[in-house]
DNA sequence: CGGCAGATACGCT
DNA sequence: GCGTATCTGCCGT
């Protein structure tokens, strides 16, 4: 794996989810590709009441103790799925959540997934960009330097255009300020 | 455009 | 049993 996004991967949640932003996810479609980048993050650690790992290892969330870089996909609602990024060394229950994503390539391979009224609602929400990069637990689990998701580094975000907030839709440690997106990006699920 | 209820099933106590 | 890292549609401005 690059070594500059290995080194995002292995920081704690709170600053890899900064770091994380701008960075794409390659979605294979059997041959064809889709590209989306990362705008907007949300971190999550085991020191953390709000986190699925803080009660220790479980079924669930066996992959958030695992080795970084790889995808832990959960099952929510009892209809939605969403997708993290785990973070920081094996052992430690740590991830950052995807909370939303703007198409950049093969945006027609992802319409297939999902039905939509407009642009942004296609991938504009944790559940909306697992439907529409067809993510499921099938791929929990999965090692994002390998297809058919991977995960591209880019250069760090200026610090003028991330803005820090609190988590949406918890309600433990809520006042935690772990949400984090790109400035004025449109595909952000709420902006306050 | 903003607020709210309903859907729906799994993990965990 | 119960609460949930959500979305959608429907209602009102």
């Amino acid at each position: 794996m690059d070594s500059y996004l290995a080194k995002i991967l292995s920081l704690h949640p709170e600053r890899a989810a900064p770091a994380l932003l701008g960075c794409r996810l390659i979605r294979h479609f059997d041959g064809q590709k889709a590209i989306v980048k990362i705008v907007e993050t949300e971190s999550y650690h085991e020191s953390d009441a709000a986190s699925h790992s803080h009660k220790g290892q479980t079924k669930r969330s066996k992959t958030m103790f695992g080795p970084a870089g790889y995808l832990y996909v959960y099952f929510t609602y009892g209809m939605h799925y969403c997708c993290n990024i785990v973070t920081g060394p094996a052992g430690e229950g740590s991830a950052v959540l995807i909370r939303a994503v703007e198409p950049i390539a093969g945006t027609e391979l992802l319409e297939r997934n999902r039905v939509t009224k407009s642009a942004v609602d296609l991938t504009n929400g944790p559940a909306k960009l697992c439907q529409a990069l067809n993510i499921d637990l099938a791929l929990n689990g999965h090692d994002l330097s390998q297809p058919p998701i991977s995960l591209e580094p880019a250069r760090p975000l200026p610090a003028s255009k991330i803005v820090t907030t609190k988590r949406i839709g918890i309600t433990k440690e809520a006042d935690k300020l772990w949400r984090f997106y790109i400035k004025d990006n449109p595909f952000v699920s709420r902006t306050k």
